[in-house]
DNA sequence: ACTCCATATCGATCATTGTCAATATGTTTT
DNA sequence: AAAACATATTGACAATGATCGATATGGAGT
């Protein structure tokens, strides 16, 4: 299977947002990453996620106070945004960090 | 005059997102900060700016092809949030990066 | 196949936000 | 103080997004 250009996107991400004025192009896909950072209940599962090393979707509806439908719909776009790996086991959905995405949105902030 | 509630803020800032689960607090704290970086069109300054070392207020509506208004939105925006900082000469509006507050930024992704 | 449970999607609602025209405020110069 | 210009604020509207109830999908075990 070829790379998706959705793929391409996550490799290639970022443009350093202090060094050049960015594109058009390049300031949109750098805001959708931010987007997907500036909502406290996602921040929130990110940072549970984090601190256990991964983290079960069937405990975040109460850890968060939100609902099962919300709490999938957060999952999705940190994972669309690369900031989440998603995994099945049995039943469950099981959540890590990616770390490179991290190191990669810590270095466009240069 | 007393150091402000909102000072004390961007002093404090940010809890380290990847170490241990964020409060309600810490969440919308962060949250709000990254909200600040949510918008194509406020990336677009803040790169402008850093590229340039400073930039006007005056150049901005035609490099963003935003009106007046809505540039000036988005900068007070970037200010309440402590990414820019904002000093008058004469009639124009100059902003600078506080580079302080992106590190902190950045040591939030951690 | 059927049931049970976890997760995802759908549809609707409400709140937030980006945008601009109009207007106000503030600064400089005449 | 009046005119001219830069920036901020106001008010309104459209678009986006967070949220939830209801329902659909998918996996595991009987």
């Amino acid at each position: 299977m070829a790379t998706s250009a959705a793929n391409e996107e996550l490799q290639l991400c970022c443009a350093p947002l202090l060094s050049s004025a960015l594109s058009d192009d390049e300031a949109s896909d750098l805001a959708d990453i931010f987007k997907a950072l500036a909502d406290p209940v996602r921040l929130k599962l990110v940072s549970i996620i984090a601190a256990a090393g991964e983290g079960c979707a069937c405990d975040f509806p109460a850890a968060t106070g939100k609902s099962q439908p919300t709490v999938s719909h957060h999952l999705k776009q940190l994972v669309a945004a690369g900031i989440l790996d998603r995994e099945q086991r049995g039943k469950w959905a099981w959540f890590t960090i990616n770390d490179d995405r991290l190191a990669q949105i810590r270095a466009a902030l240069t």
